[in-house]
RNA sequence: GCCCAUAUAGCUCAGUCGGUAGAGCACUUCCUUGGUAAGGAAGAGGUCAUCGGUUCGAUUCCGAUUAUGGGCUCCA
């Protein structure tokens, strides 16, 4: 039976007999045939053994691919599997997905891997690649692939495969002695994986929850060629020299301590940094129509118990006692704002009503969740609660986008992501007060022409929202803001407006965020910039520099005119030789260094250095103030 | 919270197969007054995370605790 092979580029082959796609790589070119890893058959990814019996569309999967590249990830995560079986034949083997630039293996094994174990397996690892074993395709039926894992003491594997319906047969694929349950593709030998390394090792749970076995995860990184695997070793170690715990120690912005797990010790400089962002985001508050209040750190319990919270959360509340009553540090800011709006009678005039904090918050994560700024037990966050009718959401959230947008674009953050999440299996309100909460959300980021993702049951279970994640410089998603609709908590908690015709009507309240947690958003910005915060951030904007003492008096004359512009600057009179005040100042990340010498106190001006190394030559105060002045307005000052 | 690892000077890290420790940078003092990424010399600085055990003797070996790191789980 001849068939008819439709490549991509549109142009057709025919073959006297069904072929496999590794005959119809061949048949194109040798090249082709040797770069082939996989193909696709209508649309499904298959193994290059794979036998087209009928005319389809098929395409050559090569590692230039993104799913060649997935193949040889999965193909290495089973040569992992296959070199620990052979150094520990005990070990047990589960699961192993590919993840983001590499993949897992999960192991059930007596004791940990060890750092000595890894290298051991990755060299294995490479053994086995280099006996270049074919990797074959094999189908069984259930029950007689239950039979054979079990036969080979391998539990976790019979009980994956008793979980597939009953009538499914099943495939594995064996290379050499090593035979795993697997559905494919795979590279068809092991001598295709050539740039892996096996990066760390660490505990998860059997099926991911916690009352299971903990499992040894080994992760790996796999990639077409040495050159890729090189680059990618690179862009850690990059990421690595941006870690916000070790450049917030070098540039004196914050430290922790074992006296307070989870909360932060503000420094002066990282303190500048704090309250720059808090600044702008108060104005900004102020220009957009909303009402900045200050609510109490701690509150009875009665409350938190009539939100609902306790009940939910007290386990990782922080509490008090004090004259017979309990305390809760608040961990959310939403049940104090609602009775601000309890207070005197709302008319539906009053609404939209937008309460703004900067909310101290204390929640008591697990102490294994604990990171640095980016994840903490006290926290702030620049949270607002607009209460509102039904037919307000959509264009409140609409007015939210913009805001949200405007402050990103000010940090520098271009790119973002956005989903929308709607109403979970358990949950309180109308189906028909969801319909239109998801509406209104959904038609705010139409009417913007935004691009979204939708997350069907990831909604809270009062209500919907919309998560917004921005993209760093080097690629990684951060989710920071949020809106989200209520439908219970203003009910709850007493909030009630006069209508139009007179009658008592409860508002839906948006709880919304656009940093999230300041703390952690700071992180965020000290791995953008890498600790050189654009001018308008900086804790110190400017530093002079003496060349000797004799400029002594004329450097305090220039900083404090600086200082009573409004700029955050330094100097630096120490007894040290210019290059190496400037070498300190430059690697503290200050954006202008003012070296003055004999010349400039003569002339009444700076010679002005960017840390970046660049000599903007000699200027006047004026000039230099002007420029500086130039450069903050552009980011986040608002006129009037 | 769970698994694994780590904890030595202000910082970054050596080290001790069990006999109370060392470097570089930073700090202090002195010399140097030097023009765009490290001038020189001297000095001071540590209950080796905490508590307990083994031992003649523990920073080192063992156990517990706390914190940190990497994951897992969780994330109102």
């Amino acid at each position: 039976m001849p068939v008819v092979v439709t490549l991509p580029d549109g142009s057709r082959r025919e073959y006297a007999q069904p072929v496999t796609v590794a005959e119809v790589a061949a048949s194109i070119g040798p090249g082709l045939a040797k770069a082939a890893l996989a193909g696709k058959v209508s649309g499904r990814l298959v193994d290059t053994s794979f036998t087209i019996d009928h005319d389809a569309d098929v395409s050559i999967i090569t590692d230039r691919d993104p799913a060649g590249l997935e193949v040889i990830r999965h193909s290495t995560a089973h040569l992992l599997a296959h070199a620990v079986k052979e150094l520990y034949p005990e070990a047990q083997v589960t699961i192993g997905p590919v993840i983001e630039d590499g993949f897992y293996y999960d192991f059930s094994y007596k004791r940990g891997f060890s750092e000595e174990d890894l290298r051991a397996i990755e060299t294995r690892m490479q053994e086995i690649a280099r006996r270049d074993l074919p990797v074959h395709r094999e189908l069984m039926p259930r029950d007689q692939a239950t039979k054979l894992f079990r036969g080979m003491g391998e539990q976790y594997k019979a009980e994956i495969i008793e979980s597939i319906p009953q009538d499914e047969l099943i495939s594995l694929y064996r290379q050499g002695e090593f035979i795993d349950l697997c559905r494919g593709p795979h590279v068809p030998s092991t001598g295709r994986l050539r740039a892996f390394r096996l990066m760390k090792v660490a505990g998860a749970y059997w099926r991911g929850d916690s009352r299971n076995e903990m499992l040894q995860r080994i992760y790996g990184t796999a990639w077409a060629d040495k050159k890729a695997l090189d680059a990618h070793v690179h862009r850690l170690e990059e990421a690595e020299k941006r870690d916000h715990r070790r450049i917030g120690k070098a540039l004196d912005l914050f430290h922790v301590q074992e006296e307070a797990p989870g909360m932060i010790f503000w420094h002066e400089r990282g303190w500048r940094i704090y309250q720059t962002i808090q600044g702008y985001m108060s104005r900004l508050w102020a220009k957009s129509g909303y009402r900045e209040v200050r609510t109490p750190q701690l509150v009875d319990r009665s409350l938190w118990e009539k939100s609902g919270h306790w009940e939910k959360f007290h386990d990782d509340m922080f509490t008090t006692e004090s004259e017979k009553r309990t305390f809760a540090v608040k961990p959310m800011n939403c049940p104090c704002h609602i009775q601000i709006f309890n207070q005197g009678l709302k008319s539906y005039r009053d609404l939209p009503l937008r309460l703004a904090e900067f909310g101290s918050c204390h929640r008591n994560e697990q102490s294994g969740a604990l990171h640095g700024l980016m994840r903490v037990r006290g926290f702030t966050q620049d949270d607002a609660h607009i209460f509102c009718t039904e037919d307000q959401i959509q264009d409140e959230v609409s007015t939210f986008i913009d805001l949200l947008h405007r402050v990103y674009s000010d940090f520098g953050f271009r790119e973002l992501q956005y989903r929308l999440s709607t109403r979970p299996a358990s949950r309180i309100g109308s189906d028909e007060a969801w319909d239109r909460a998801e509406h209104a959300l959904e038609q705010a980021l139409n009417s913007k022409n935004l691009p979204w993702d939708l997350q069907p049951g990831e909604g809270a279970f009062y209500g919907p929202k919309i998560e917004f994640s921005l993209r760093d410089s080097i690629g990684r998603l951060w989710q920071c803001g949020t809106i989200q609709v209520d439908f219970s908590m203003p009910g709850r908690l007493g909030a009630s407006y006069v209508a139009a015709d007179g009658s008592r009507q409860i508002p839906v309240m948006l709880h919304r965020a656009v940093f999230g947690s300041i703390e952690r958003f700071i992180g965020i910005l000290i791995e953008e910039y890498a600790g050189a915060f654009p001018a308008w951030l900086a804790p110190v904007q400017a530093v002079i520099l003496t060349i000797t003492d004799r400029q002594d008096a004329y450097a305090r004359t220039l900083a404090e005119n600086l200082a009573r512009q409004g700029f955050r600057v330094e100097i630096d009179l120490r007894n040290e030789k210019i290059g190496f005040k400037i070498r300190e100042h430059t690697l503290q990340r200050i954006p202008y260094l003012l070296v003055v010498g004999e010349k400039e106190a003569q002339n009444g001006t700076v010679a002005v250095r960017s840390r970046t190394g660049e000599d903007l030559g000699p200027m006047t105060l004026d000039a230099f103030g002007g420029r500086l002045t130039q450069e903050v307005a552009g980011h986040g000052f608002f006129a009037g």
